[in-house]
DNA sequence: ATGAAAGCGCTAACAG
DNA sequence: CTGTTAGCGCTTTCAT
């Protein structure tokens, strides 16, 4: 009589073996690609491979080899990430690298509660790494993280100095790019939009902004903070028009944030970039929706995101590897915003 | 002599047992949650478990329950998702259900060669179920893994009728939704942009806008086919306009194209609503950053996303659990743009 | 209600 | 170069 359909016996090494008639060690072998194997060996275990249909189980080896095959991208719990296409970006780039590796790219957000779920998924054996998409200043993971010797990458300098891996891009000299432009143009008053300054790559843009102009002979930089958000960029503009009327140059820290700002300017009647210069940060893709296009700092997120992985991937092969620090060097594309 | 800080030994429930003066059965059990236990062996075992700091081992338990408590989202291959509001929506209703159930969201992108990685990962073990994010009509990954009696759910209507639970909205009465408000509003003209023709979610609301406008008097109503991106939006509707220069209402099939289009509006002197009402679909952060405010037609992504995650879950508990669809109603979100 | 014992499928010494 | 053997940490009958 015909069987149920049901969910085929799984295929194990113990059979391949049988099939080809060697011992399980050996199977074992041809899978992993050590290359003390016969050569004829090999070439009959593969053929019993293909012939049964088998496909090793990853519990299994992990139960042995102590290792997940999979490595976590933390998000920040406030959930705004996940609408900025910044996201998008990071997990294109840390894919490019995991895919073609076979390792899994698991997703978790953080936030009260699941920061010991993810150290938790870390000493389960659930995850071999994970990489940090900005924490703020008052998070305690990291710190979690390196205590417990796990491996970790952040995306961004950590607040306090630390012995941590992580990448970043050069946000002053950025931010310099930006202030260089916006006073290469003549602007008589310049001011900027900030993220939120309890991280560090909005600390660092505004420095950088300051600094730079104040170098230009720009002492007074007027600065109102926002969150990185497309709405945080638009009502923070309107602050600005309040706080600094005769503002003709200004530079938002995020591409999303002046894809908020410019109709608030021209709801005002200002012309962008006759009336009013802006330059933006990211380089993605708001900068091209916007009207008139932006003018930005570039920074290359794919392959920073890329890098990272690399990095955290390296760590987990060999723990022992010294802590590094990569920064990439940010672009300026001019287009017509300023 | 102090030990060279190196990982800690794990501990195991062996540990654990002899901590408590029980059998690894008995720990297992508490861990479990299996009711019969002695109230008061149970209370010894907790404290035990604390106090060694225990934390099961995943690939072990995985091996044996042969569950990977990990479920894999499907990204289509062209990489444009990643840039889609819709994929961090989608990635928040999933993570909603999910997360508190601590299993694991695993990121994979389709595309050749990726294919067989999937139905790899879900015969290995690693992967319990997939949720299959916008496939297009060629794609034979759904196919593929219900022959093999994968646990799968779609994010759309298959294009052939099939055996499979999915998830969608009821793009008709969407589609129908933009249709009568176009109509009410005495537009002489109407047109509308589509998403790729290859996928049912753009064939339903080519579809469902034709039928009503034809019920409402309009029997020509031109199409544009483009990609659901902000640009291919953009390109779109310079095309349209000469096609059809008399337009003076047009449907959108994504808000994200219609932010594309609408400054193309603008730049050919056309007013919003005025001369040419927009009417866009999705209700996703594009739509508040048009200008004007988009009037689109919503659907409740991260809902039909955690009932997805849902769904799923369910037929990896019980596989013998009948396919199912489910279906949300849209609503039409009245802004300034029509 | 609890413990003993048998694996789950795989890798990694260690012999040979 | 190959096979034998011993687990990895956990769940789950099966006795008791």
């Amino acid at each position: 009589m015909p069987e149920p359909r049901a969910t085929p016996a799984p295929v194990t090494l113990e059979e391949v073996a049988r099939v080809a008639g060697v011992s399980r060690a050996t199977v074992s072998r041809v899978v992993n690609g050590v290359s003390t194997v016969d050569e004829e060996l090999r070439e009959l275990v593969t053929r019993a491979i293909v012939a049964t249909g088998y496909t090793p189980n990853r519990a299994a080896r992990s139960l042995v080899t102590r290792r997940a095959g999979a490595i976590g991208l933390v998000l920040p719990d406030e959930g705004r990430m996940l609408g900025d296409p910044y996201f998008g970006r990071v997990v294109s780039g840390v894919m490019d690298v995991t895919q073609p590796l076979g390792v899994q790219l698991v997703l978790t957000s953080a936030g009260t509660g699941t920061h010991q779920q993810v150290v938790s998924d870390l000493r389960q054996g659930r995850l071999d790494g994970v990489i940090l998409i900005h924490t703020h200043a008052a998070d305690p993971l990291p710190k979690l993280l390196i205590d417990n010797n796990l491996p970790v990458v952040l995306a961004a300098r950590p607040v306090r100095p630390t012995p941590i891996t992580y990448v970043d891009v050069n946000q002053l000299a950025g931010a310099t790019l930006a202030a260089h432009h916006l006073a290469d143009r003549g602007c008589y008053r310049v001011a900027t939009i900030t993220g939120p300054v309890s991280t560090t790559a909005a600390q660092d843009r505004l420095k950088g902004f300051r600094t730079t102009m104040a170098d230009r002979g720009y002492p007074d930089v007027v600065a109102v903070e926002a969150d990185f958000t497309h709405e945080g960029g638009a009502t923070a503009m309107e602050e600005l028009l309040v706080k600094c009327p005769d503002v003709d140059g200004v530079f938002i820290a995020s591409d999303l944030m002046a894809h908020g700002a410019l109709p608030v300017l021209r709801k005002h009647g200002l012309h962008v970039p006759d009336d009013v210069a802006v330059v933006g940060f990211d380089d993605s893709s708001p900068a091209l929706a916007c009207d008139p296009p932006l003018t930005t700092v570039r920074q290359p997120v794919e392959d920073m995101a890329a890098e990272m992985a690399r990095l955290l991937l390296g760590r987990i092969e060999r723990p022992d590897r010294p802590v590094s620090a990569v920064v990439f060097e940010p672009t300026l594309v001019v287009r017509q915003s300023a």
